[in-house]
DNA sequence: AAGATGAATATTAACTTGATTATTCATTAT
DNA sequence: ATAATGAATAATCAAGTTAATATTCATCTT
């Protein structure tokens, strides 16, 4: 029996390629088989309907900018770099994936019609991360937050354009280029940190 | 004769009630005529186009958010409490103005195609309000900003969720409240503008 | 049984074409 | 002249039809 997630992880990526290039909606079923060389029918058998694997790209998209978070978390460091590291980070990662995906909207669209529980839990997810960090630069004596909870909501409120697909894509057409973006995360992340830095005597 | 600028005006509004209640697409031209008693052809004398509508209500939308922006900046205070009272203010102006809108969208997408020159300038208002807040906060001794201009564009980008169009309907579709936006507008102005403050000694 | 398929059916999308709407212009009214 | 209009034309939209695609299922293969 051949592995069942590798054939996943297969009919995943022709899927993405071709969500990317030509569109979630122009893309066929019978087109994301015949990269995988198999029949339509059969893709079925591993995912319940076309709008499924749409979902399962955005929660594996989500799942991989989540690792590359805790990465940069457990790496070693102070926590004032970390939040400034997490936002260039979310750019690049976005940029990356969306770059040569003329098509990629369509995707987001039905992202953002059908899978409302993904975007709230990866909301929650990032006002997790930033917490974590806000927690360990509080222990550390690096930064003086009154309300943990408030502050985290702020800041991943403010992280929105750099990650938010649909924001970020509307700002890739409003004329920023990803330096732009780049320069702004870093500076947006930098007057965040100042403001919560405990003053030095 | 008439005065010109009352009959524009009154195109202005019937049309803009219009577009926000039934958008801009199923909007004709002889119901904006009909809203001012007077004929679909006679519109063209003062329009050159119904494109030229939308985007002139949207350049009036613009020129009283920068009123509103300017008050603010003009009234007495404390150059920290101004830029939260921006962010504020401009989350409250776009709530009312898309309260009750079921169909603005139709006109921002109008917008976004075929206005970039007056988003573009739009884009340089804002700035360069952000840049006068943060002179007169230098000037006072409130702040201590060392790149003023890269400052400034730094915080006009984290004020695009409170106001720019798109982006704002966005997360008030996403979740968002209006009373959310509010926090957030406070908070993230609050954390930027203690990144810019003077330390007392 | 598990893995796969082709053919059958249900949904969607693409393509007409008839109807609406935007826009122009010659003409009328003031 | 300026202001306005109705009728004519051009562009766009919408309803209905045809063609393609999504999804199911009985059947075949291993």
């Amino acid at each position: 029996m051949v592995d069942k997630e590798k054939v996943r992880g297969c009919i995943l990526l022709s899927a993405l390629k071709r969500f990317s290039h030509y569109g979630f909606n122009k893309t066929t079923m019978a087109e994301i088989a015949k990269d995988c060389s198999m029949s339509a029918a059969n893709l079925y058998r591993y995912f319940k309907d076309k709008a499924e694997i749409g979902l399962c790209i955005t929660k594996n998209h989500f799942e991989r900018e989540h690792k590359i978070i805790i990465d940069i978390i457990e790496r070693k460091g102070s926590p004032s770099k970390k939040l400034g590291q997490v936002f260039l980070a979310l750019v690049n990662y976005n940029a990356s994936e969306f770059d040569n995906s003329p098509a990629i909207m369509e995707l987001v669209d039905h992202v953002c019609t059908n899978g409302s529980e993904l975007i709230d839990a990866h909301r929650e997810k990032m006002h997790f991360f930033i917490s974590k960090i806000l927690k360990e630069g509080q222990q550390s004596g690096d930064f003086r937050v009154s309300n943990i909870d408030e502050t985290a909501k702020t800041i991943a409120f403010a992280s929105i354009p750099f990650h938010a697909t649909p924001v970020f894509l509307l700002l890739k057409c409003g004329g920023h280029t990803r330096e732009t973006m780049q320069e702004m995360a870093l500076r947006v992340a930098d007057l965040m940190v100042k403001g919560i830095k405990k003053k030095k005597k």
